[in-house]
DNA sequence: TAGATTGTTAATCGATTAACAATC
DNA sequence: TAGATTGTTAATCGATTAACAATC
């Protein structure tokens, strides 16, 4: 019974299809076909086919997609009928961006503690969760059943962070600073680099206006 | 003169070279291979080599790169180089944090302006910028050179922001709004979804503790 | 049954890696 | 010059798209 490898790309396309799912199911859409999405979320029936049965066969011939039962089968194959306990390190505006963003909670990610080096920010409150001092981390972490640590600190302090919560067991890491982590393979790392993010968009703009300007390019 | 159409996968790997160019700069080192960087960046040397030789001969055989020439060249393919004015659209926690964070400045990235509809945060400041009205919004694009507009608001009001944007010629956005927006060709959209990949941290985490824990099929 | 649409195999396309001649 | 290392072509690998038989 071998497991096919899934490759990320077939991965980073999952949470737009939940999402797609999840707002077809609200508006009481039942079934949907390859075909249909396909032209909603402009991707190829064909990638969708394929994409989905990477995991089951989760439609019909004749009959499409049942859209909730694939919404949950997705949420699931995404983990999201588990809770995740994360820790939050790093109370400045993007942390508490993040600890006030309602969402996450909904989908399961429960911020149970938010840690801070900075002394005039411990004790204080986010969201009700008090922020707390880095001496307390590696107990917290154990006692608290924390899987995901999230880092919105700069990246010499990411760096110490991640070692330590890698030294009490964390699984997974979302790294917002601006560094490449180093973990041992069996913790998993995902990036969040807002300035890479930013210069694509730059090239982009740029690239866009040479190749418009000059030779008579579309329109 | 054929111009070549560059990859996205090509351009998602320049702002990370430009990076770690930039502290291999910082701390004196003067040229480099594609061996050793291949190292230190685990890449292939042949991907680093293979990239950059779409844009042009960065490189001189028997002596590798010039450190501080490819960081400069990589900056200009980036459009680094020039400056570009940014509209925040919605000063929440993660506007605020945006504004607040200096490095995209320091990148050329300036935020000349700030809106949001929340009536008790217009004329507060940030960061010594005022937030302004949303009824401002086109005037100030257009009297200010705006080309980037940021959009740290819900989905509703980032499709609604967007097309205000397009219509005053805005020609690249950065969406964090959990929505896909739809523009004219000729409007560049950066999308982060941060609930999206915080759903791929946690599906790799599932999966990992999946295929580690004894095995036959998946629960 | 006939029509629709999947699941899946085969074909194509694109991206990565390997190899090596060019050249500093 | 000899050694190093690029630029670039060719080979491989993987991902996407097309096609169609299976089947609801």
């Amino acid at each position: 019974m071998e497991e096919k490898e899934i490759s990320q790309a077939v991965i980073s396309r999952l949470p737009r299809y939940f999402r797609y799912l999840g707002e077809l199911k609200d508006t009481g859409k039942e079934r949907i076909s390859s075909q249909e999405l396909s032209g909603i979320m402009k991707v190829t029936a064909s990638q969708i086919r394929q994409d989905l049965n990477n995991f089951s066969k989760f439609g019909q011939q004749g009959y499409g997609y049942n859209v909730e039962f694939l919404y949950t089968e997705i949420g699931k194959i995404l983990g999201l009928h588990k809770k995740h306990h994360l820790v939050l390190i790093g109370a400045g505006n993007l942390g508490q961006a993040i600890a006030n963003y309602m969402n996450f909670e909904k989908r399961g990610f429960i911020i149970s503690g938010i840690f801070d080096i900075d002394q005039d920010l411990i004790g204080k409150k986010v969201r009700d969760i008090p922020v707390r001092s880095m001496e307390e981390l590696e107990s917290f972490v154990k006692e608290h059943n924390i899987d995901i640590g999230v880092l919105t600190i700069p990246k010499d302090a990411a760096v110490e962070a991640a070692k330590r919560l890698v030294s009490c067991g964390i699984h997974g890491i979302w790294n917002f600073a601006h560094v490449d982590l180093n973990v041992p393979e069996d913790v998993l790392v995902e990036n969040v680099h807002l300035s890479d993010s930013l210069m694509k968009l730059s090239y982009n703009i740029n690239r866009y206006g040479e190749s418009k300007s000059g030779r008579s390019g579309k329109q």
